[in-house]
DNA sequence: CAAAATAATTATTGACCATAATCATTATTC
DNA sequence: GAATAATGATTATGGTCAATAATTATTTTG
């Protein structure tokens, strides 16, 4: 016979009191990103691309030629850290990394065919993960979710 | 195809391309996430917290005598790594741990007086430091963003 | 009672991010 | 025009964090 006092104390669906932490707009922005996340990193992984290689490839491809602080800026990753992921993707014949003759310290970095044929399927595929996801969204929600979003991209204002 | 004067879809600094990125979501959550957080952060740190511990402190003050593996649940974190997050709570004498009479495997969690306290005041900075990286929304905006968010807090149906 | 399940803990691992140090090249300045 | 500073890429390193497995204590189940 099942306890009337003896509370699941587990399953902390509804019977959670938040006064504080859902109020806050970065902690419901983090949630929603954790929500997103292993859908497209599933995707990603199909072309064995992980988040960074997969916005990396996708910005070189978008600006060929761009070099890797640029890339770094673009990103908003260290440019030490972007090292090993261009290796990466210029050892899978992806990106071709050349010195700009103009300033020899310098790699101009272009996506090959195949690069940019990746990037188009991997982001096709990310896109659609993204989208099942955002489903429980109507197609308004979204724009205007997306337009709040990118009021973000500059810096805030000191 | 690369033209310089091409209208960029999307901008992501001064004269680069994007014409994926951007209008992935998730990509957009994490960066207006990333904004967000120096700030949170910092407030947090005047009062000795971190995001995971003023997290844990919040809900263990709005849920007196919720257990680890509740509160676990609530937060989205492995229990495993609440263990030395709580063991600093109660450490600092914020929050009181006391095996569950009725299941001697659990530990009801208690937010102390001085806990409570230092929520209240931590939530406080927090929320100010936040208002002023989401200055750059309206009133409108902000309370709509909050919205499409809790939508997210149930799982994705699978 | 024996065996399985649960709660908390501990230990460990790998991913990720930031920092500092190094090397080559270019820009500067006296 | 040499000495010095600054820049781009690289390497190495350390710290934080989240996920996993293994351990112990307790409770539930068959």
């Amino acid at each position: 016979m099942a306890q009337p006092d003896k509370i699941p104390a587990n399953d902390t669906g509804p019977g959670i009191v938040d006064t504080v932490l859902g109020e806050m707009i970065g902690y419901r922005l983090k949630r929603a990103y954790m929500q997103t996340q292993p859908a497209a990193l599933r995707a990603l992984e199909e072309h064995g691309l992980r988040m960074v290689s997969f916005s990396c490839l996708s910005i070189i491809t978008d600006n060929p030629g761009i070099v890797q602080s640029g890339l770094a800026v673009a990103l908003q990753v260290e440019r030490s850290n972007l090292v090993v992921v261009l290796d990466e993707l210029e050892e899978r014949g992806l990106i071709t990394r050349e010195r700009v003759p103009t300033d020899r310290r310098r790699y101009a970095l272009t996506a090959t065919l195949r690069g940019r044929r990746l990037r188009d399927r991997a982001a096709g595929r990310a896109h659609e993960a993204e989208a099942k996801v955002f489903a429980r969204l109507s197609e308004e929600e979204r724009t205007f979710l997306l337009t709040i979003l990118k009021r973000f991209e500059d810096k805030p204002e000191s």
